[in-house]
DNA sequence: GTGAAAGCGCTAACAT
DNA sequence: ATGTTAGCGCTTTCAC
């Protein structure tokens, strides 16, 4: 059987309150050599104050809830991955445990709340990436605390870490530009999620700021999955009325990878003929020739920041800090040139 | 407030007892007029007891630990997150979660053990890729329940999942030795690691069942960390001696894909002039061209079965099977064909 | 078949 | 400054 408070309090001839004390910090409600006395005590027995007997007492479990649907996490780029990851880096600091729950895409009225939920075995949710909006609402009123991560309601005031995609659109459209380039076409899809919609917002501000006329012909959004076989299709669709494109940003490194295949295939030398920027920063932009110029979007970093959101929440009841933007930056590889291949 | 045991108790007009024979299944102590009151009391409060509560008393937290080295966890390729999915995915199944937790390369002595041992916060533990053995011992004190994935301690005797691979190497080089190869590579590293080293077994195997003569000049096993970088250098040293090389077999995808890379580089026909196989089937292995062949490895499956013999451990204190070798198959794509590139 | 009551390991009034 | 005690929400022994 494990040592439990009563051990160390019987060993060190104090009561359990004082033990009590010991472990939660009330320092001041103990006199110093007992302190000094039960911490040696704590030491020597190596004991350690069951997680599951605090939290029925203090109402706190120590946990947190991360959220996301099955297909973001399994995705083949570890974007989603490297999210989690920087979640359980950072509850390292705050002695919390992360929970991973991965619900299905159709997620409805219909679907039992993740069970860490129901059974009240969470402190607070992080939810990632696009989840289903009746989920978020049956969530929210469950009153557990909650942040969202790349992802956000409009018209819904959470706490939320995003990717400032406006600007990182932005800076890659500019990237295009100061190359050169002015026929510079926009791949993307799925227009519903925030995130794609506003790195085309700053591709539209990039060419304003820079007076190139903006030229419809060149969007290509019609594809519902931003993967790499959707990619391969859009750069088709572009080319299949050649508009003497230079230059493609792509929404995402999965659907530049399957529109640089499609330029190797057509035989469009990548980046003579054709300059191409995608945007997360994925590990295979690296494998592939030439190295995928991108956007690096720092993914630890969003994990973190949700964890820090949400226990100055927790913590502090604090409602410092509502909307926490993630700067992101161009990282010019080999896939973009000047126009004209110079 | 969230409901409790006893708010299901006064509505149903019955003691908690009753009420916690009912959502423990132990019906047949309790008459059938009572059972479908309770139920339908618990159904319209929609109850769910309390996770800790239940805990401090039956002794079993729901929770299984993960516990994966740092660099193992956040390598490019998603191959433990896919195993981490798997363990996600089959918990459901028994009501449990996984808590993750990872850990420094360089774990030792002095470290601290996860926290969710200490506090008695898990129930089983996974331990998945090359974990330190100091660490291994220090938990195997403390008696709680451990499976071992995708590594393992030939003096020891924990319950373990395991790829298959010696098979796997055997099946690959059958695979070149099949298209017609004699001069065939082994590109591995890290001899320490069993897997690499029981590929490189079914690589000797099969060169021996077809009666082709060991050349050590072939083996190229003197790099340390087994990734593309060095799979580059690797390929670097093999052809620096020109040996008509004309196959490799890559220990994993990661060394073939940077293998590639140099042949590539070097105007190598890939695989008209030299075949080459990896092993693990990675994502990216299809994002590059020619598309690698390898060795599938059912990741997700990995970890639904360390779960399983866990949960048969828990459960049922069974001791049934104690190692389980989970099949991979050659997956033929592009990156190999017969010698002399027919 | 059902209930009263003890207790899991801990926290926090309240009393001293 | 320290101890006594009543729970937290549940399971389980033991009576009835």
């Amino acid at each position: 059987m494990a040592i439990t408070i009563k051990d160390v309090a019987k060993r060190a001839d104090v009561s359990v309150t004082t033990v009590s004390f010991v472990i939660n910090g009330h320092h001041s409600k103990v006199s110093k050599s007992t302190l000094k006395k039960v911490l040696r005590v704590i030491d020597e027995l190596n004991y350690h104050p069951s997680r599951q007997a605090r939290g029925l007492v203090s109402r706190k479990t120590g946990n947190l809830g991360f959220i996301i649907t099955e297909d973001h996490f399994s995705r083949a780029e570890p974007f989603y991955t490297k999210v989690f990851l920087g979640t359980e880096f950072e509850t390292r600091e705050f002695e919390y445990y992360v929970l991973l729950k991965t619900i299905p895409t159709d997620f409805n009225e219909e679907s039992r709340l993740p069970r860490f939920v129901l059974e009240r075995n969470v402190d607070g949710l992080i939810l990632v990436g696009k989840i289903p909006t009746t989920l978020i609402q049956r969530l929210k009123s469950t009153k557990i605390p909650m942040v969202l991560v790349d992802y956000y309601l409009p018209d819904e005031n959470f706490p939320v870490v995003l990717i400032d995609n406006i600007a990182g659109g932005y800076k890659a459209a500019m990237h295009l530009i100061n190359c050169g380039h002015r026929r510079i076409a926009f791949v993307g899809g799925d227009m519903e999620h925030p995130s794609i919609t506003e790195r085309y917002q700053g591709y539209r501000m990039a060419l304003e700021k820079s007076n190139i006329p903006f030229d419809p012909a060149l969007v290509v959004v019609d594809e519902t999955y931003l993967s790499t076989r959707n990619g391969y299709c859009a750069a088709q669709k572009l080319f299949s009325q050649t508009k003497n494109v230079t230059a493609i940003f792509a929404c995402n490194d999965s659907m530049a990878l399957g529109a640089m295949q499609f330029l190797k295939e057509r035989g469009k030398k990548i980046p003579q003929e054709v300059s191409l920027i995608g945007f997360d920063d994925v590990e295979s932009g690296l494998t592939v020739e030439p190295h995928l110029s991108t956007v690096r979007v720092p993914k630890i970093e969003l994990g973190s920041e949700a964890v820090r959101l949400l226990m100055n929440k927790l913590q502090n009841n604090s409602v410092a800090a509502h909307k926490v933007l993630i700067p992101v930056d161009v990282i010019a590889r080999e896939s973009t040139c000047r126009v004209n291949g110079n």
